[in-house]
DNA sequence: GAGTTTGAAACT
DNA sequence: CAGTTTCAAACTC
């Protein structure tokens, strides 16, 4: 047995004729660019028998069967593969197979190459294919040595750095130490050539010991990769091994690692970290588990990562989870923001002030930093990216902002973030610059006492230069910002310090004490409303999101408060929860059982709505209970139907209303477009009273009589449609969800337990839920009115509109039926038909809609 | 922009 | 826990 080098060697020979054992390899061998790259020059110099002992090496090829370890020269192919990835700016856009199938010829893994062809579906990749892989790396390999070709830009430069580094920091080289000294030798100099090309050198001393640290984890990525591809090669043979040699160091092992490593895929912002202070390490960090093959999604795998990583550095100390992260990136859809279980704080949800003011991306907190941000993060000075993720993570410092989700309630442009929210605090807008820039660095004098600072010139400045009242169109557009003049927005009475954050540029505040400098004093009045009230600080408006049906999600943004509703409630006398003065209806969400308001009018669902919806609940269940042990499918129609003609009216009636205002933006057009909902309300009203004491009452008082006036409009809609229409507002799900997902008594708000309670049951209860979609008993029992909770049925609704799957039937809830007479194509023709029937007598057109 | 209204937060 | 006061936002003019 020969080792792979004779074809190196041969290689500088130029005689390729010896390779005739080696067949496969030749068209490799052969390309005059790789013979005199000094990449193979470098190869040679090494002792043949080193690289056979680089164990990982064969993570490429584990899958074969098990080809002699000795062809394998993983050093070689991990520098072909820094090549390639060094090069790629330039314009290689080889994929990860192609890759590996280049490092493949270059390493003369003959054997190993056949045996792929033979086992894989990978051989397609043309022979020819192999040499210009080469003749690329040897021009490659060329430029890079003699750093003679400056990256096209600067920041495709800079984003492969980490990859480069990546390679030669391949660990499991490091049993040559000739090699592994190699390979940090060319990695250095690509630094040092990046740092050349990019700034003073001295960066690279900042980057050459963080190298070592990146050895350390990519180490551990390979042991991974290695031990995952070894045991799933056993169980899947062949087909991984193609698998693995597509993705090269990459694979399915690897995206393991990954993915434990750094759960997240953050939307990316690399440039900005490219700015910040902190880039440097993370880069670096990060580079260690940049995805080995060269494809372009690498590329953004790259930038996820450094993001990820940043991310885990702020976060990981505190969440335990980095499930947390992908919950906050669930920008596009899927993910839930659901609080991350175990470590969850008890009121998860959204700040009442986030959801207000995040609406708009640039709103969001922007005139001020989270409080614990601005403790945590300024003083280095954070980038953007860096702060947006520790906005989210962060809350932890400060005792109740542990683990809460914000959610970004609606945005348009949502990165939910769970949907959430991270962006909503601090979104990159200009604003949110601006925010930080209010904060620099220097926290010398964050001693100093507001008191002190009262009359301060600046203080006083800010009180009479900067005095703009926040007006209701500030709200739309604007950052949040304070007028305080007695608090020193030292209360919660600070949309500010209430919000958790800094106040800001902004601000018209007098005496503030709520700024950075006073962070200290801040933090002890922050604590000591705390010790009154633990929950204070927590969002007052909670999202459960995991009442939201998954398929809900790709429909609805899920950026809205879905399930959203205000924690403690609202006690609105006057204003009937039609204006702003209500937190309810500030935050576009209903009012719930937990509200004491006087004749609520919210526009996002009144409280004898609610009431009366859960009245209906609870009595359903109490049916649902007599009838436990039936077939669920069918038993559900029937039920449904004998809902429909009791209780269903004004359950059902209630529900849409929600939707259609919801389709309104802001919380004026919610207001203006009350008036349907208004009108409906007042016909209804007689009723309201009696809605809550007799469902037969409520049944024919409700049944819209009539005037299928807007009522019908949005009655026809299944809920998701106008959800749709209305180009989604959370809120039209969330209000739906609102309404079925808090389930609370009939009793009046006072009952309410804490609200802590509320959601813990809310939480727990879901999921049993979802997961008891077989057991519809056990979930109607779960839900027994004790408890109060009992998941929303419009998850259901929602559910069977996305999915349509009977499994949504079967939870038990068969309310959801009810409320969804409307969705023709959800359900089936005869079911829908049944339901008429059984429906004629009330006659309505929330049937015919189909 | 000043004044009023409102309801949350704070206080007793 | 209920009642009162304080406060600042929301609103009106």
């Amino acid at each position: 047995m020969d080792s792979p080098e004779p074809s190196k060697i041969n290689n500088n020979n130029n005689t390729s004729s010896s390779y005739s054992s080696l067949s496969t390899l030749n068209a490799a061998a052969e390309s005059p660019q790789v013979q005199e790259s000094p990449f193979l020059r470098f190869v040679n110099t090494l002792s043949p028998i080193k690289p056979v002992k680089a164990s990982h090496a064969t993570h490429g090829f584990l899958g074969l069967n098990s080809p002699p370890l000795v062809f394998k020269s993983p050093r070689i192919s991990d520098h072909h593969r820094e090549k390639q990835y060094l090069e790629r700016p330039q314009g290689s856009n080889l994929s990860s197979g192609e890759i590996s199938q280049s490092d493949i010829g270059d390493n003369s893994l003959g054997e190993a190459r056949g045996d792929l062809k033979k086992l894989t579906s990978q051989q397609s990749l043309p022979e020819g294919f192999i040499t210009d892989a080469q003749k690329e790396f040897g021009v490659k390999n060329d430029a890079n040595n003699e750093s003679c070709s400056p990256p096209q830009s600067v920041e495709e430069y800079l984003a492969d750095p980490g990859e480069d580094q990546l390679f030669p920091v391949n660990p499991e080289t490091e049993q040559s130490t000739d090699a592994v000294g190699s390979s940090l030798t060319e990695t250095e100099r690509v630094i040092l050539k990046f740092d050349r090309s990019d700034g003073p050198s001295n960066r690279a001393e900042e980057l050459l010991p963080l190298l070592e640290e990146s050895n350390m984890v990519h180490q551990e990525r390979q042991a991974y990769v290695e031990n995952n591809s070894i045991v799933e090669g056993e169980k899947n043979g062949a087909e991984l091994v193609s698998q693995e040699h597509v993705n090269l160091g990459s694979s399915s092992g690897a995206d393991a690692f990954d993915k434990q490593y750094c759960n997240d895929s953050l939307p990316q912002d690399v440039k900005e970290f490219e700015n910040s202070n902190e880039m440097v390490s993370t880069s670096q960090v990060n580079s260690e588990n940049i995805p080995q093959d060269g494809s372009e999604a690498s590329l953004k795998y790259h930038g996820f990562r450094r993001r990820c990583l940043q991310f885990d550095e702020a976060a990981s100390i505190v969440l335990g989870s980095n499930k947390f992260h992908v919950k906050m990136n669930a920008t596009s859809s899927n993910v839930k923001i659901v609080p991350v279980a175990g470590s969850k704080p008890p009121g998860i949800g959204l700040h009442l002030n986030s959801i207000v003011n995040a609406m708009p991306p640039s709103r969001a907190s922007i005139s001020g930093v989270r409080l614990s941000d601005g403790l945590q993060g300024i003083q280095s000075k954070p980038s953007i990216s860096l702060h947006k993720v520790e906005s989210v993570t962060r809350s932890s410092v400060p005792s109740n902002m542990d683990g809460q989700s914000f959610i970004d309630t609606r945005n348009e442009s949502h990165e939910t973030d769970a949907s959430v929210v991270a962006d909503s605090f601090i979104s990159e807008s200009p604003i949110l610059k601006e925010s930080i820039d209010l904060y620099p660095a220097n926290t010398n004098d964050k001693r100093v006492s507001p008191t002190e600072v009262e009359n301060t010139e600046e203080s006083n400045h800010r009180s009479t230069s900067r005095k703009k009242k926040k007006t209701s169109a500030d709200d739309a557009s604007g950052p949040k910002s304070c007028n305080c003049k007695k608090s020193k927005c030292l209360k919660l009475y600070c949309d500010c310090f209430g919000a958790g954050l800094f106040c800001g540029e902004d601000c018209a505040c007098e005496s503030c004490g709520n700024r950075v400098e006073f962070q200290e004093t801040v933090v002890e009045t922050k604590h000591h409303i705390e010790s009154r009230n633990p929950q204070a600080f927590a969002p007052k408006i909670v999202l459960c999101a995991a009442d939201v049906p998954p398929n809900n999600m790709e429909d609805v943004n899920m950026t809205t408060p879905a399930s959203a509703r205000h924690k403690r409630g609202c006690n609105c006398k006057k204003s009937k929860c039609t204006k702003k003065y209500c937190e309810c209806f500030q935050a576009n969400v209903g009012c719930s059982t937990g509200c004491r308001c006087d004749g609520c009018m919210n526009a996002f669902g009144k409280r004898e709505d609610f009431v009366a919806m859960e009245h209906a609940l609870s009595k359903e269940r109490e049916s649902s209970i007599v009838e436990e042990g039936f077939d669920d499918t069918l038993h559900n129609k029937q039920k449904m139907v004998t809902v429909r003609t009791g209780l269903f009216r004004p359950v059902n009636h209630l529900s849409p209303v929600t939707p259609l205002l919801e389709c309104s933006d802001q919380g004026k057009q919610a207001a203006k477009s009350r008036v349907p909902s208004a009108s409906w309300t007042k016909s209804s009203k007689k009723s309201r009273s009696s809605l809550a004491h007799s469902e037969s009452n409520n049944s024919q008082k409700n049944a819209p009589t009539g005037p299928s006036s807007k009522d019908n409009e949005w009655l026809d809609l299944p809920p998701y449609q106008l959800s749709n229409r209305c180009g989604i507002r959370q809120l039209s799900g969330g209000s739906l969800r609102w309404r079925g997902s808090s389930p609370i008594t009939p009793n009046d708000s006072k009952d309410d337990e804490s609200d802590d309670k509320l959601f813990d049951i809310l939480e727990d209860e879901t999921p049993d839920v979802l997961k008891e979609a077989s057991t519809p008993i056990k979930s109607v029992k779960a839900n027994s009115p004790i408890q109060k909770r009992v998941s929303p049925p419009q998850n259901h609704l929602l559910r069977i509109g996305s999915s349509s799957s009977v499994g949504g039937l079967k939870s038990g809830r068969k309310f959801i039926l009810q409320s969804v007479p409307s969705f023709p194509p959800l359900t089936p023709c005869a079911d829908s038909k049944a339901i008429r029937t059984a429906n004629e007598d009330s006659g309505n057109s929330t049937d015919k809609v189909t």
